[in-house]
DNA sequence: GTCATTCTACCTTCTGGTAGGTAGTTTGTC
DNA sequence: GACAAACTACCTACCAGAAGGTAGAATGAC
């Protein structure tokens, strides 16, 4: 494979950027080419179209974000450790504006107008952080760590829809601190 | 003035439920010229450019929120009825599509690739939004009837972004019943 | 006649994408 | 080891269509 290639990883890495600040339709080939410092027709070459380029990028991003999953339960078992480590983890991202929104957040947003094959993998991801979650949720009920109102799986939800939302009004806000202030109240919620 | 006009008024229409669907990048005049029956040409008569249109749209969409919220506690005084009908109102436009998700919420996922005026705009309908659930809260808890964990002006900040937050997992499951789900899981958490 | 509205016809720039070529590296075969 | 074939990564030079936008002429209501 020819992913040994600097510049396939350079231009996934900038389109991802790109994407997080406007989706899919706020950027172009032409963008792209300027930062990497290629021509746009050398992006063809490693990815003949937009959607594969959107694709590749987002199963990538989906195939990270299930490794951090199941590398952070090998490293922290506490249930109510690992929400915190979650939302951590995207509280240090938007704080030094890394990555201050998730990809697949951000393209969910736009899904009407997306192509299919990227919808399909959007959606994959909301699927997957949903599922692990909701067995997080039900590990902390289990071992009555958590008083859950609703079921495991609901409580995921109204998790994740909240650290969602918080994402978006750091942005829509322009303090990157609310993130903070709407997760961290999350959490006490579970912690008490 | 010309808010008369019917063609004004279609415009705006039109541009807002294509901004619904796919963010500011996400539409051109001739999409609308097309829905319309006008051409191009004839929508930069009502609306030079298209900032403009969606300043205007935007706006607009800003003064009907603010006159909705006015309206509510009209009709409303009970803080938890209120919160109810705010989450009714969102739960009726998903579920009929009529207008699945907040134009605000939307355009401020592209924040960074809007034109300034616009996201003025957008910020200054989450700050009112964020205000009047602030006051909502504050009366609810002066009242005894929410037990709010920490301020309310947090926890109204916690509770827009779980709105927020649903409207995108309904989205992105492509299931308008998750929007019920998280929003009665939040609601239950306030009328216990 | 005036004014608002809409039209046709056009412009420039950007869009994703293609064709064809070049230099350098790998590979397979003798 | 030599050498041709194939492949990689990039290039220049295009293309058709869409983007937002403009100029100026018809239309039509008052």
């Amino acid at each position: 494979m020819n992913n040994l290639s600097n510049t396939y990883d350079e231009i996934l890495a900038c389109a991802r950027s790109l994407i997080i600040a406007g989706g899919y339709n706020g950027f172009s080939y032409a963008d792209i080419a300027d930062v990497v410092g290629i021509r746009k027709a050398s992006i063809h070459h490693h990815f003949p179209s937009k959607v594969d380029l959107v694709r590749t990028l987002v199963a990538r991003y989906r195939k990270e974000a299930e490794e951090g999953m199941a590398n952070l339960e090998h490293q922290v078992s506490d249930p109510l450790e690992l929400l915190r480590f979650y939302t951590g983890y995207w509280e240090a991202c938007i704080m030094d504006d890394s990555a201050p929104f998730c990809v697949c957040a951000l393209l969910a947003s736009q899904l009407p107008v997306l192509p299919e094959e990227v919808g399909l993998e959007v959606r994959a991801h909301f699927r997957s952080l949903s599922a692990w979650l909701t067995a997080v949720l039900e590990r902390g009920a289990r071992q009555g760590e958590f008083q859950l109102m609703g079921t495991p799986h609901d409580e995921a939800e109204a998790f994740m829809a909240t650290v969602h939302g918080a994402m978006l009004s750091a942005r829509a806000y322009g303090d990157p601190k609310i993130f903070g202030v709407v997760t961290s109240s999350l959490l006490e919620r579970f912690s008490s």
